[in-house]
DNA sequence: TTGTTAATGTGTCAAATGACACAGTTTTTG
DNA sequence: CAAAAACTGTGTCATTTGACACATTAACAA
């Protein structure tokens, strides 16, 4: 819970009562490896704030198969805002790949948090909008990047995703194949 | 005008009276085909709105070639999130593919609308909300989709597009060259 | 512990792609 | 109007990629 806190405290100062009202809304949860925080074709009525772990967030193409559109990362806020903020199910699904702690804001809570006082609005709305640029810059940077970069990228700032999460789906994380980013990480070590 | 309050009015109601607020701070203006919305290195001060025509928003890489970030259309909410939200210098450019009509609302009246009165704030809130929510959507179905899928969902979804904005634009819009844009299209015309 | 399943490493090969070169066409501009 | 610039269409070719096949190793469960 320390460490959501640390993270609300990164996008702005709002007084100790305010915190603790939004974080007392928080509850802190864990997963297994291999088990789900969202399964297929599920309400989703709450936002996640990843402590420590890794999860994969896929789709399923007309196959069947699964296509990753996320590894969730520690130190983020994340939910399927589509299904959050519309309230529609979604097909997507999220399961952890390793242990995970996280803590849950549910809908309600959230509501409460926004009409509790204006202060608390305010900093909600810079939250939305923070996370909203930062999605943005991210898909910039994705479609700058070549894969190889996109992989040396992962290496700098998320080590332990590598170590952590199996090679295919690191692979199409970054949008290739799991053959494609083995040949990569040959010539990488070749070098 | 006209278009943006229809805009606006399909993110919820709100009072004539808060709706007149929020349109007065928008003004209209115009853009030449070949003119700058935004130039290299430029504070960005303000959200637009497009009411017609198409844009040009892109990046340059390490050798100067330009990178598209996007193809603004009409009907949308648009800036360089990142730099108008965080007040930093943006290295990217964006210019008018045709004769562009389009309002704009500046940073203070942003702000002035928020904190103009509750209503509003959570309107905007909402519209924050929607918008990042719409992102998060784009990105996921861009990471499903083939290339010639992409191509094909643009001839459904935005035909005056093709018809007015240059293929190697449009080419590098859906992450590929202009040659094999060509191939998919002399494919299609084929079947 | 052992059998089973998942994950990784590697080679081959056909298909897709990007880079280049150039011709024809359209648009812009002086 | 004429020249220049931008855009479009097309062929060739070297490179990259994904798909497949299979061996090896690691993780997991009975």
């Amino acid at each position: 819970m320390q460490m959501l806190r640390e993270y609300f405290k990164g996008f702005g100062e709002i007084s100790s009562k305010d915190m603790d009202f939004l974080i007392d809304r928080c509850t802190e949860k864990t997963l297994e490896k291999g088990e789900k925080l969202i399964r297929p074709h599920e309400h989703i009525d709450s936002i996640y704030f990843i402590a420590s772990g890794f999860l994969h967030y896929f789709s399923h193409n007309e196959f069947g198969e699964r296509i990753t559109l996320k590894v969730i990362s520690p130190n983020n806020c994340w939910t399927i805002m589509d299904s959050f903020f519309h309230q529609v199910t979604t097909s997507d699904e999220c399961l952890a790949l390793t242990h995970v702690r996280y803590c849950e804001l549910k809908r309600s809570d959230y509501e409460a948090v926004k009409s509790h006082n204006k202060d608390l609005a305010n900093f909600i709305q810079t939250i939305t909008e923070y996370i909203l640029s930062s999605k943005v810059v991210e898909a910039n940077k994705k479609s700058k990047m070549s894969v190889e970069e996109r992989y040396l990228d992962l290496l700098q700032h998320h080590p332990d995703m590598i170590q952590q999460v199996p090679v295919h789906i690191i692979a199409s994380y970054i949008g290739t194949s799991r053959e494609t980013l083995h040949r990569i990480r040959r010539k990488l070590t070749a070098a």
